[in-house]
RNA sequence: UAAAGCAGCCGGAUAAUCGCGCAUUGCGCUGACGGAUAUUGUUACAAUUUUGUAAAAAAUCAGGUGGCUGUCAAAAUUUGGCAGCCGGUCAACAAUGUGAGGAAAGUCCGUGCAUCCGAGGACAAAUCGCCGGAGAAACUCCGGACGGCGUGAGCCGGUGGAAUAGGACCACAGAAAUGUUAGACUGCCGAUGGACGAAAGUCACAGGCGAUGGUGCAACGGCGAGGUAAGAGCUCACCGGCGGUGUUGAGAAGCACCGGCCAGGCAACCCCCGAUAGGAUGCAAGAUUAAAUUGAAGGUUAUAAAGGCUGUCCGCCGACUUCAGAAAUAUCGCUAGAGAUUGCGGGUAACCGCAAUACCAGACAGAUGAUUAUCUAUAAACAGAACACGGCUUACGGGCUGCUUUAUUUU
RNA sequence: CGGGAUGUAGCGCAGCUUGGUAGCGCACCGUGUUCGGGUCGCGGGGGCCGCAGGUUCAAAUCCUGUCAUCCCGA
């Protein structure tokens, strides 16, 4: 879990942001990103692994865990590339991504960040 | 030693770095703090999904420091500051505590809980179905009976009634498939009666028969002997079924004796018998707070007052309020329990009783994670709480313990 | 989280209520018609009825369990 403020936890905040229809894919990642910021506050990411790329549980549940703690890192280290000027950021994983472990999964959401 | 059967247990550990939910405490609390402000949603119209057009609303709007005591100051009964005590509370930060399962799963049963509907009774419909016990209840559990499977330890079983309350169905084959005592296709006999004949006998006429063959899952008990013209429970022995009596048992049922044999299958088809229970919907149940906003809904103001439509009256707009509609959000429901652990006692057991101990997830885009090192055995199986509980079923790598059976070998 | 439905030939569907023979259309194969192809005519093949048990003489159908897919409710 990211801290509270950096999280994005509205349902229309989530349809606002893919309706921009502003997407990159990579590695059974995609990655939304939403309008750019008007005044200074927190990048809000929010995470989702649909029931359709897999049906159990446990699975999404890792893939979301790792997506969101390699963002965690990132963000930490502030390599976040130009993601700070959005507003919101949705990460989507997929089939593809399913298998990937930590440091695969870190490179994946690097390179992501790096093309926005 | 090997292969089995049953019962039970475990479901990685330790350390380091980074990180999250919840609870408590601290810090803080009136321009402290913090949530929503992403064009979604609402209303109207149009068309087929889904969208388009128009309208109003929008920079404003939830939440948020109270009480008592003491003291000081202003002032003359209150106001303000400071301190203490008691409570309330948002986010960040800090500290401490705590944080998935044996199936959390499937949602197959049952119960609590909540809302709505229902006078009472009967019928119908529903569910269940060997016996006894346990349990809040259950397509639940325990012990037993019977039947089946296995060399055995054991395992499996929706197991009431088809001799009487009734209906449906039993394809094809077959003469016939359940009928007031079934039926003559292949057949057997023709004792008795009849015809012919001296008689033996012949005819197969009146009739008798349910044995033989064939069909079928199934042919109206089986098999053997007697018996007979040929046959037949017609008679008898044994076996099977049914009924009665006695006996053992709490009962299902077992055992013994007797009886007469017109007795098919199917009730996981209708049905009959017995038993049970108000029904429906599910925490997205439901309750509370609340702003913007909508309504040709109701009431009050109103025999009063202010403004507008016209100078006056009526009426309308208006004001207040109730009700209804109303998206997200917030608070509650929401975790102290048919509970957990340990011990003692009762019971064959399921389970019950008593005592002690501790409080052990409660989210809402949804926490329990990531990386590294070491250890055992390469940490690797199935798998993630969402109101709670009792079961059932299914998935599962590996390991451990106890009891029992069979086989082989040795003593 | 809760509620409901469907699995039958390569594809789309009947048959299940009332148990005995699995059928229809398209597609496929062969053949006829045509100079050739299409159309049309005739003939044919292809199914352990999602899976596993049970009831029954007999199960796609009845009962139980299980797996998969789809739909609905904010």
């Amino acid at each position: 879990m990211l801290p509270k403020q950096y999280r994005l936890k509205n349902k229309a905040a989530f349809s606002a942001t893919y309706r921009i229809k502003n997407s990159f894919h990579k590695g059974g990642v995609t990655l939304f990103a939403g309008i750019k910021k008007k005044e200074n506050c927190p990048t809000r990411a929010g995470f989702v692994v649909s029931k359709k790329t897999h049906k159990r549980a446990v699975k999404r549940n890792r893939l979301k865990r790792l997506m969101r703690e390699c963002y965690r890192l990132l963000l930490k280290s502030g390599n976040t590339g130009n993601a700070g000027e959005y507003l919101s950021l949705i990460f989507v994983g997929g089939e593809g991504a399913l298998d990937k472990n930590f440091f695969e999964m870190q490179n994946i959401i690097k390179k992501l960040l790096e093309r926005l």
